[in-house]
RNA sequence: GUGGCUGUAGCUCAGUCGGUUAGAGCGCUAGAUUGUGGAUCUAGAGGUCGUGGGUUCAAUUCCCAUCAGCCACCCCA
């Protein structure tokens, strides 16, 4: 048990854990769809390149969390930890400038050295949204009533509330920055440890802390909405207009900060208290500099990722597996036709799991425990009148129906 | 990365103030039922008590280390 175990903070996705994420995405997908996105695929790694640059020098994730390697042939390239990046990436390598603007939809496995904890993994899953080449709040409004509407498809959407802030343009931040460093320098003696990190690494940090001493420092912050230019206050403005009128609710919290570099302007976060200390469901926000930053052409986007397994967790139980039908030859000769049979049945769109072996009541037993829908048996008898017996394994009814007409029959009783 | 709690059968958990063959329920296998599952009864399999080391005549039990899970911090999805 010790010898062979997963490395730290994976997982095995077994046909109940599949299926609970397969809700999650297929969900996902299906309303990013309703809101013109598709989905695309970008590698599970990348030069490292792409993640350094992008995510900032001092980010945790770049820091201390990457899964970050040199190949064979000498490369050094990181396991993805996130997918905004990669989707930036694509976007200039694959000269989709042309295409904005860009709506896409991802899935797939993102992997950071945390220490693990529930719902917090190092192979975790994510879902996400990018709407790349749009500046106006609409996209904001968008993407974020999409975020809502996968956690009401969910029915999770109780459990959440919508953080909002917004982290003004590149101007308004920067003076921003400069004035809290100001002020927190006063006071650095008394600000805890980790809020000294913070004040050289990510200032805005600070605000978010729990520590008893740095909350009463914070008290006294300056407030960023004193340095919101006009622009940066009539993108937000607009935001909060557009999501007013789709009735979507959302609570502002000034210290909703984003731990990445490329973020500006709308910050938002679909959180819960459900899950412990893992609140984050629905992370997302406004990243236009990023593309520039990656040496493409200036380009807004805006984006969201969500945790599938933290909203599979709030989601409940999985969906139960499908009912197969049983085919249950019985003798040497029914064993035979059973195969042609199943493959004849399987073509007609049926879920058929076969018999394989032992007597009639062990191939019942087996069938009753995959929770088939109905078992057709085929002995020397049904065989010898071309047909099968089709046994309803919920009400225990059973009849002879003739081969040819089974389909049919199978159809009808579904 | 810091601090704490936990680790006994496939699962959920009892138990040993250190002492001979470590228990239960569920699940699993077989039989009662040689062409009929679910219910019932009977029998059975399954554990180096997470791993390694130490103390001891003796360790699953005490000590140390380590691995893993969980909780909080941190960070976020």
């Amino acid at each position: 048990m010790a010898q062979l175990q997963p490395v730290r903070g994976t997982h095995d996705l077994l046909p109940e854990q599949t299926r609970a994420h397969r809700r999650v995405t297929d969900c996902a997908r299906d309303v990013a769809l309703c809101y013109g996105f598709e989905e695309v695929s970008t590698p599970i790694f990348e030069f490292s390149q792409v993640f350094k640059r992008t995510l900032g020098d001092t980010s945790d994730i770049v820091t201390k969390e990457m899964y970050t390697f040199t190949d064979k042939g000498g490369d050094e390239v990181t396991l993805r930890p996130e997918n905004t990046a990669g989707i930036a990436r694509s976007f200039i390598s694959e000269g989709l400038a042309q295409l904005t603007p860009l709506k896409v939809f991802y899935n797939g496995p993102m992997f950071r050295y945390e220490r693990p904890q529930k719902g917090r993994l190092r192979q975790f899953h994510q879902i996400g949204v990018e709407l790349i080449g749009v500046a106006q709040p609409q996209a904001d409004i968008e993407v974020i009533a999409c975020g809502a509407r996968v956690l009401a498809e969910l029915g999770v959407i109780e459990l959440a509330t919508l953080e909002l802030n917004t982290l003004g343009d590149t101007e308004s931040r920067t003076a921003y920055r400069t004035a809290l460093v100001d002020y927190f320098s006063q006071y650095e003696a008394d600000l805890s440890a980790d809020s000294k990190e913070r004040l050289v690494r990510n200032p805005l940090r600070i605000l978010d802390s729990k520590n008893e001493g740095d909350r009463k420092i914070i008290a006294d912050a300056p407030v960023f909405t004193d340095f919101l230019n006009t622009l940066s206050q009539d993108h937000f403005a607009a935001v909060r207009e557009g999501l007013d009128a789709l009735g979507i609710v959302y609570t502002l919290n000034p210290r909703l900060v984003r731990g990445l570099d490329y973020y500006c302007h709308t910050a938002f976060e679909f959180t819960t208290n459900a899950l412990g200390a893992q609140g984050a469901l629905i992370a997302g926000g406004r990243y236009d500099g990023l593309i520039g930053m990656m040496g493409g052409n200036e380009t807004p986007g805006v984006g969201w990722a969500g945790g599938i397994e933290r909203l599979a967790l709030l989601g409940g139980d999985a969906p139960a597996a499908p009912r197969p039908i049983a085919v249950v030859p019985v003798g040497e000769e029914p064993q035979k036709i059973a195969l042609e049979l199943s493959e004849t049945l399987r073509r007609e769109g049926f879920r058929i799991d076969l018999a394989y072996s032992g007597n009639l009541s062990r191939r019942m037993k087996r069938a009753n425990r995959l929770n088939v829908l109905a078992a057709v048996i085929i002995g020397e008898d049904e065989m010898a009148r071309n047909a099968a017996t089709v046994r309803h394994m919920d009400t225990g009814e059973q009849e002879e129906v003739p081969l040819a007409s089974l389909p049919e029959y199978l159809a009808r009783h579904r």
